[in-house]
DNA sequence: TATTGTTATACTCTATAACTATA
DNA sequence: TATAGTTATAGAGTATAACAATA
């Protein structure tokens, strides 16, 4: 046996890395399940908190996703009054988006939620290993050096 | 700025793993879309070249999928003949699965496919830090210690 | 009555193209 | 004519419950 293969399939980096990065996902999708947002709200609340007020265009770039699937995520938080869009007056196409106090708190909540997510999953690995797998993360050659999510 | 949050998105363990995971699967998803056949078929050619005939159930606990999925992955493999489901004379319930010569073949493409995806995507690390990763990867706690897919 | 595999269904996430309004 | 945002639609992938055949 073991032949064509090379061996089982979690041999694999690619493998095993697609497949724990799914888990992970889920784990993470289920710890922000208690304020209701997925992981692309909190992303994008993320960079709303990081970044202060930037365009629609500007933020579906920085989150690496299409300008229509942000129109969703932004409905979701504006109805939940936990970010803003106003008219940029100097170009009326544009809307600024800005996190609102609500959003801050609730942002403090994902946070806390996902710190301890991450504490589950890294448990078995040192502060130094956990630095140590961000930074190989970091070095994966992605099709155009972006993030996605 | 960058008051609740704990900084921009990609500081966040999880939330790189998750994303740089997705990335990974959509360019695995890609390289092994030269014989059509998904992560998870390649999977069980995989299980099944390396550990020989089993019963779709004992294939489904490898694969940590439901046996209802296995049945339409099953039916694909089958319809190429890349895998074959005989009756276990034993117990009539059970099904035996084995891979074909045929899906062996397939099996050694794709894995040449994959190889060269693995190669794209970790040109920037070396053997060592590749097994690294590997390594710490697999310390990750999944909630029952499967692989999933 | 329990087990093996199957069918049918529905849901989540995401990708894409066509549309409106402003410039 | 080009740009910013929006709407509508379709698709992939997956999860789940009910079902049939055999033990």
């Amino acid at each position: 046996m073991a032949t064509a293969s090379g061996g089982a399939p979690m041999n694999r980096l690619g493998f095993l890395l697609a497949v724990r990065g799914a888990i992970t996902d889920a784990r993470v999708r289920s710890a922000l399940g208690v304020t209701g947002l997925s992981p692309r709200h909190a992303m994008t609340l993320m960079y709303l908190d990081d970044a202060g007020p930037v365009s629609q265009q500007k933020l579906a770039e920085l989150l690496a996703v299409d300008p229509s699937q942000l129109v969703a995520i932004l409905n979701d938080l504006e109805r939940d009054e936990l970010a803003r869009r106003r008219r940029d007056p100097a170009d009326r196409r544009r809307h600024i988006v800005e996190i609102t106090s609500a959003g801050a708190t609730t942002l403090q909540i994902t946070s806390t939620a996902l710190t301890r997510c991450e504490d589950e999953l890294f448990a078995d690995l040192t502060q130094n290993e956990r630095e140590l797998l961000s930074g190989l993360l970091n070095r994966i050659r992605t099709a155009d050096g972006q993030y996605n999510c």
